[in-house]
DNA sequence: TTTTATTTGAGAAGGTTTATCATCTGGTAT
DNA sequence: ATACCAGATGATAAACCTTCTCAAATAAAA
C-alpha cells in the first residue's frame, strides 16, 4: 500500500483529482484521461489508471464498482448512494440518508464480519424515460 | 433480445443451467465453464459467455455486476443481497428480508424512473477474519 | 546544486468478454 | 424415418479494459 506521506505532489496528480473534482458524472479511467489531457496532453493513459488507483487507496476519491463493464471514479468521498440508467449507463448520486443499520442486520443474517456496504439503484434517466416512452408509442 | 420460445434445449444449455444450479458460489463465467467442461470437455469458452448472457436476459439467472472484475451468475433469481469478501473475493448471499421501500425514497430523491436496487455487502467472510486476525498478532 | 527515490510516458502484456464464421444440430415438416 | 434449415456450437481472432515494465524525467531532501 502507498504512504500518503512519501506521495509526491506531481503536476500529473493535482490535475487528475482537479478534474475529477469539477465534474459529478463518475467518469472512467479513460473519460478522466480525455478531461486531463486538454490541460496535459503528453500525459499517458498509465499514468492516470496509476494515480486514481492510488488516490483511491489512500481515500482521497472513490473507486465505484458498479455496474457495467469499466470502474467509475467519484470525488465525493463521503458515503452515498447512486443510480444508473439502465439505457445509457449514466451514473448519478442518490441524495438520500445512508441505511447504517442495514450493516447490523447483515451481520446478524451472516458469518461476515461486515464492513460496509453500497447500493446502487437501476433505472432510466429523464433522458431515456421520455425517448424509450416515445418508441412505445411509435 | 432473445425470445425464450425460439430458444432450443441444446445439450449445453441445460447443463450449464444444471451445473450453475448446483453451487451457491455465483462462480465466474470461466469458473462455469471449468465446471461444464467436466461433463462436456469439448464445449467452447464462448458457448458458455454466449449462454449465461442469453439466460440471464431472458431471466432464468441472475447476472452479478458485484465489485472484483469478472462478472458472476446466480441461480437464484429471488431479489437477494450479496456480502463480498474483500480479502479473497468470495461472493455469498445474505439472507434478509429486500427493502422494497428504497426505491421509492430514492425516486423521490431523483429525477430517475428506479426500478430496483442492489445492495452489495462488504466485509470479511469467517475463513478471511480469522487469518487476518492472526496476522495482526504475528 | 547534487543526489536519489519516486514517478512518468510509451509500449507491451495480461485478463476478460465479444465477434466471426464454417460446421453442426434440434426441431419441424415432409 | 428422412430431409431441411434457422439457430447454435466450437475454434479462433479481435476488442476492450487494466496492469506491468523500464529507461528517462523529476520532486524533494540533503
Ligand atoms: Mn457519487
Ligand atoms: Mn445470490
Ligand atoms: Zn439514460
Ligand atoms: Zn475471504
Amino acid at each position: 500500500m502507498q504512504e500518503l506521506t512519501s506521495m509526491r505532489l506531481t503536476t500529473q496528480r493535482q490535475i487528475i483529482l482537479e478534474e475529477l473534482s469539477k465534474v459529478t458524472s463518475h467518469p472512467t479511467a479513460n473519460e478522466v484521461y480525455d478531461m486531463v489531457r486538454r490541460r496535459l496532453p503528453r500525459i499517458g493513459l498509465g499514468t492516470v489508471y496509476r494515480n486514481l488507483e492510488l488516490m483511491a487507496e489512500t481515500g482521497m476519491i472513490l473507486k465505484l464498482e458498479v455496474g457495467g463493464t469499466q470502474k467509475r471514479f467519484d470525488a465525493t468521498v463521503a458515503p452515498h448512494y447512486h443510480v444508473r440508467c439502465l439505457e445509457c449507463g449514466k451514473v448519478d448520486d442518490i441524495k438520500m440518508q445512508v441505511q447504517h443499520n442495514i450493516n447490523e442486520t447483515a451481520a446478524q443474517a451472516s458469518q461476515y464480519q461486515i464492513l460496509g456496504h453500497h447500493i446502487e439503484f437501476t433505472g432510466l434517466c429523464s433522458d431515456c424515460a421520455t425517448s424509450t416512452h416515445q418508441a412505445s408509442i411509435n
